[in-house]
DNA sequence: AGGGTACCCGTA
DNA sequence: AACATACGGGTGCCCT
């Protein structure tokens, strides 16, 4: 049992569980340091990090590393970082090293299969597309899709739209401006659907086929320092933006499936962002709804219409989905109206509504944006920090972006600490049974959910457990609610109780 | 041929 | 002028 100080320590182990060998209980990753201390490094390599702050190259010799954990050691002092580092991030290696070690299983026929299927259907829509046009050309090209409608075809926005330009100032061809075109043109519709399908086959279907191992499953790879808000990020493949809701997403869902014997259970936490803000603003009404577990949406949907809860209608709660998640990002009412179909005047009626009904919400944001400006950083409850030297700036729009920034980044990152702190006590939970890596297996994190691998015959018992644990993985002053799902496949998961 | 970037789009 | 946070990745296209 040694020390482990150095860079990329998640591979190190790897190496060490692949030889079956014991972890070192004491870790030091100074690219995790580092990142703790400032998450907007360009990079978390020795390389990069030695001539910086040591003005030394980096040779990883001891003697260097040692240099570089020191003046790490100081900083994570110097800024209360040391309980998140050592109690968290550094426990959290090992489970993440596990995840990418346990890979998920995918069929590749069935994989195969569905890259056919949908290669069929893209075919026939190349030819309507083609036909509509009058001329072959490639739709792939967003360049020659805006040249192939708006100047051959002539499409122009219907009364009352107008055409979105992209930052180069071409005519945008993306789905927003599409979905307005639809009805001028049978082409567009074709075009929606070829981009729909075209981008499930090649980033997804296509790309993960290729990246099946030997041992028949899906390995991704996590980034700890990948991220700003102290989010997880996950690449190649990406495990953590693949499609659901469209019957071909989940076919291609379908394609991974539980070992033999067991089942994946998911864990998601429900809302857990919106319930942060709750607690961290204090505000009573939107406390209150969490503690008697009402429909959140639904209760702000009610009070920016001022209408009881039974006469909110599903175009009401739907607004006030958006302006509830748009609040969390700090967004201004004109991306409100934008992203809501709303008059410019009426979407600053609802937000200055919701922010009456919400007050304390509103004063909260103020607090951390006064905060932003006083010491160019915010951080969260935990002291996760992110640097914000853009909220002074002259330049109103970088400025104001540095306080969209300011506004998400105490929620966003408790939100992650929150899912983080839960795999740490999970794997800790499952080892002490006994069960971890054998009977129960952790494979995926998506920013608010966990999904295991679970022996059929005591899926049961865990999951009341794993629940538990996550439910009060962190004390806030509203309740967490951690709904499970369970399923032979990743496609059908069925809530499970 | 390979790098850099624009645009697009999938998720929480 | 920009006007909603955080990501990774595929393809086209221009450049060297």
């Amino acid at each position: 049992m040694t020390m482990f100080t150095g860079f990329n320590l998640k591979e190190k182990i790897k190496e060490l569980k692949r030889r079956g060998k014991d972890v070192p209980r004491e870790i030091f990753d100074l690219g995790v340091a580092f990142w703790l201390i400032n998450v907007d490094e360009e990079k978390y390599t020795g390389e990069y990090l030695a001539p910086k702050y040591l003005h030394k190259e980096f040779n990883n010799s001891e003697a260097i590393l040692e240099e570089l954990k020191k003046y790490a050691e100081n900083k994570l002092k110097e800024f209360n970082l040391g309980r998140l580092f050592y109690k968290l991030e550094m426990p959290l290696l090992e489970v993440l090293a596990d995840m990418e070690l346990n890979g998920i299983s995918a069929d590749k026929n069935k994989l195969a299969n569905l890259d056919k299927k949908i290669g069929k259907i893209l075919k026939g829509l190349t030819e309507k597309i083609y036909n509509e046009a009058g001329k072959v050309f490639n739709i792939n090209s967003p360049k020659q899709v805006a040249d192939i409608l708006f100047n051959k075809l002539k499409i122009i926005a219907p009364v009352g739209g107008r055409l979105k330009k992209t930052s180069t100032g071409a005519v945008s061809t993306n789905i927003e401006t599409l979905a307005t075109l639809k009805n001028e043109h049978k082409i567009v519709g074709f075009i929606l659907e070829y981009r729909e399908l075209f981008k499930l086959q090649s980033t997804y279907v296509k790309s993960f086929q290729e990246l099946i191992s030997k041992d028949r499953r899906i390995h991704t790879t996590y980034l700890q320092t990948g991220t700003v808000t102290g989010r997880l990020s996950s690449e190649n493949p990406n495990m953590q933006n693949v499609p659901a809701g469209t019957e071909l997403s989940n076919e291609f869902k379908r394609c991974f499936e539980a070992k033999k014997g067991y089942e994946f259970v998911s864990f998601d936490y429900s809302q857990v962002e919106l319930r942060v803000l709750a607690s961290l603003s204090g505000d009573p009404k939107m406390i209150d709804a969490f503690k008697k577990g009402v429909d959140i949406h639904k209760l702000t949907a009610s009070q920016v219409n001022n209408v009881p809860l039974e006469k909110v209608t599903p175009e009401m709660r739907n607004l006030a989905k958006t302006l509830n998640f748009g609040v969390v990002y700090g967004m201004g009412f004109i991306a409100f109206a934008k992203s809501s179909g709303l008059s410019v005047a009426e979407a600053k009626k609802f937000i200055a509504e919701y922010f009456s009904d919400f007050k304390e919400i509103k004063k909260w944001q103020e607090r951390v944006k006064a905060e932003a400006r006083k010491n160019c950083f915010v951080s969260n409850l935990n002291g996760r920090r992110r640097w914000l030297l853009n909220i002074v700036s002259s330049y109103q729009f970088l400025a104001s972006q540095a306080e969209r920034e300011a506004i998400n980044m105490p929620v966003q990152s408790l939100a992650a600490d929150i899912l983080k702190i839960s795999m740490v006590k999970v794997a800790e939970y499952l080892k002490e049974k006994g069960w971890y890596g054998g009977s129960v297996r952790p494979l995926l994190t998506i920013h608010d959910e966990l999904l295991f691998e679970v022996k059929s015959d005591i899926i049961k018992k865990v999951k009341a457990d794993i629940a538990d644990i996550m439910e009060n993985a962190f004390k806030l002053s509203v309740p967490l609610k951690v709904p499970v799902k369970a399923g032979k496949n990743w496609g059908e998961m069925k809530s499970f109780v």
